[in-house]
RNA sequence: GGCCCUAUGGAGAAGCGGCUUAACUCAUCGCCCUCUCAAGGCGACAUUCACGGGUUCGAAUCCCGUUGGGGUCACCA
């Protein structure tokens, strides 16, 4: 008769480590009444995702505002989708977007005296438990092939079963210790599955942070625990890693709310106290071709990838704050109210979540971005300019160390006030806003053809630029500039204001408006662009001069 | 299909039985602002809270049903 004992001794020869030795090695964090400790727990395997970083930068929310601790973990037990230096690339993009950890893995090393904090290196923690579970009859050898599985989901969908590896069906729950032993000295493949003893027909009260309490079948599925490759998987990681690690609260996405019962009775049968959960809701968008909505997308959407934030130059305190409204609704009545600062003392609450995903909003994204590039001074946005074009937008790059003083003095038109122009939401646009400055820009925007307003004549347009060119001087200040402009108008009777004009505009050749607009085609090459005044003091009087006999000579 | 969650305007949402002829923010549109745009100011935008019943003197708010949406049912996490 072989015992479960004589079975797991078999199994794990060289386990002798007990889980009062792994209590004893990771003991009860020190922490005060309250603190959370939480934590992000990726797979490496790709790029981060924009709800990877919704999740864990409320992890490390949680644990900030309750003098809590928050680390990370690398949940690389998957290895057939594992793509090497993911991990790291996690981390770095992390750490752009302000999502610090205290402790876990950090890329290249790891801190904290809870590790190792990569799963592939914590085999001999997951079998000590395993073991346990062995010897207590909780968990047996499988050894159904792909096929046997697959056959037995046929004949459960053809009786209209749950499908599944439970009760009658879980075949190898019932092999003797003595078949086992000797399939397993056979060389015979085989997972290692936990024996459930729930009933999917029983319910058990569960809750969670943001759902509160709800009702949910216990779960009566053997699951794998014990991959044939020898590492864990996912649910008994987690219960293993997050007892050991000592997580107060885990925080994972809605797609694990279908999993808790088996995550409750994984601990209840380790006799450990299960931590509090907060499943949170998925960004979604929608779906162009089904007009539904569905998940934030890796393949589709090029929002799903915090890279492309960065990419395009967004500052990630936009996205953060962004984020942070998806979270807390009153987050943005709050941040407004501070004018945009201080983001750290704003108490997050898992109450005043939303249950049903957000659709990912581009425009409010924007709304934010606009706002804090609005309140960098000129050497800030200057500088961030700079770093962001070094790594990822050669030709702004070259384009501001042409002239760095004159592209911050462009920046810097109407932003050191109160009311700052808000033109700019990401440095990926900023050349495309401010070319005409440069003169490839201009040539290039009037090389497209100039849009004059057709009433004008190019005898008109001729005049009015030979007297502009001759008369209009920069001036002490904007106002005075527009004074001496008025002037020449008169001079050729553009009305110097529109209630005159509209009064009488057969009166009139036009008003000081349609000069103006001259001008600023004359100037810049398009009909939008910043008060003239501005342009003319940086393009200086040589430059500006220029730029009206180039357009005169391609009218005439 | 089973199970779980969910349902207020274009988007995020407040609302927790009378204070709501539904707050706030973004977007959109209109008007204003001694040159356009941006910014800013002002205003418009749900007579109604998916639909149908019910409870109540009274319902967006409570209950039931229907419908829609999302999640999940792996040796993936």
């Amino acid at each position: 008769m072989i015992t479960n004992k004589q079975l797991a001794d078999l199994i794990f020869p060289n386990v002798t480590e007990t889980i009062e030795d792994l209590e004893r090695r990771y003991p009860p964090r020190n922490l005060p009444e309250g603190a959370e400790v939480t934590r992000f727990a990726p797979s490496p395997t790709g790029f981060l995702h924009t709800g990877s970083l919704f999740t864990s930068m409320i992890c490390r929310k949680v644990a900030s505002q309750s003098g809590g601790v928050f680390y990370i973990r690398l949940e690389d037990t998957d290895t057939k989708r594992e793509i090497a230096g993911s991990g790291e690339q996690l981390l770095e993009q992390l750490q752009i977007f302000g999502v610090n950890p205290d402790e876990g893995y950090l890329g290249n090393s790891e801190k904290g005296s809870y590790g190792p904090y990569i799963q592939s290196k914590r085999a001999d923690i997951y079998c000590v438990v395993i073991k346990h579970l062995l010897e207590e009859g909780k968990a047996y050898p499988c050894f159904c092939t792909t096929q046997d599985l697959e056959a037995l989901r046929l004949e459960q969908e053809s009786k209209k079963l749950n499908p599944g590896y439970y009760g009658e069906f879980a075949k190898c729950r019932n092999l003797t210790n003595e078949e086992r032993y000797e399939r397993i000295k056979h060389g015979d493949k085989f997972v290692i599955r936990f024996r459930s003893s729930g009933d999917y027909h029983n319910k058990i009260k569960v809750s969670d942070l943001v759902r509160g309490q709800f009702e949910i079948a216990q779960n009566d599925q053997d699951i794998v625990i014990y991959k044939s490759d020898g590492l864990p998987t996912y649910h008994f990681a987690h219960a293993v890693d997050d007892h050991f690690m000592r997580t107060t609260t885990v925080i994972r996405g809605e797609e694990w709310v279908a999993s808790l019962p088996i995550h409750v009775e994984l601990f209840a049968a380790l006799g450990w106290k299960a931590p509090r959960y907060a499943h949170l809701p998925v960004i979604m968008k929608i779906d162009e071709e089904t007009g539904n909505k569905r998940k934030l997308s890796k393949r589709k959407d090029r929002e799903a990838a915090v890279s492309y934030f960065i990419e395009d130059g967004y500052l990630p305190e936009a996205l953060i704050m962004y984020l942070m409204t998806i979270a807390n609704s009153n987050f943005e009545e709050w941040i407004l109210s501070n004018h945009f600062e201080g983001m750290q003392d704003f108490v997050f609450s898992f109450k005043k979540m939303s249950l049903d995903g957000a659709l990912f909003d581009m425009g409010k994204l924007n709304f934010f971005a606009r706002e804090l590039l609005a309140k960098l001074n000129k050497n800030e946005i200057t500088n961030l300019a700079i770093s962001y074009a070094e790594k990822y937008n050669p030709d702004l790059y070259q384009t501001i160390k042409s002239d760095q003083n004159y592209f911050t003095e462009i920046m810097n038109i109407d932003r050191e006030k109160a009311n700052p122009r808000k033109d700019f939401e990401k440095f990926g646009n900023v050349l495309e806003i401010i070319s005409y400055f440069y003169k490839d820009g201009y040539d290039k925007a009037i090389s497209n053809g100039l849009q004059f307003n057709e009433k004008f004549t190019k005898e008109d347009i001729i005049e009015a630029l030979s007297a502009i060119e001759k008369e209009l001087q920069i001036g002490e200040d904007e106002q005075s500039w527009f004074n001496n402009l008025k002037e020449i108008g008169i001079k050729l009777n553009y009305a110097a204001n529109n209630k005159e004009y509209k009064a009488n505009p057969d009166n009139f050749k036009g008003n000081i408006g349609d000069l103006a607009e001259i001008l600023r085609i004359t100037l810049t090459g398009r009909k939008n662009a910043p008060s003239l005044y501005a342009v003319m003091a940086l393009l200086g009087l040589e430059e500006s001069h220029r730029r009206m006999e180039c357009v005169i000579s391609l009218i005439k």
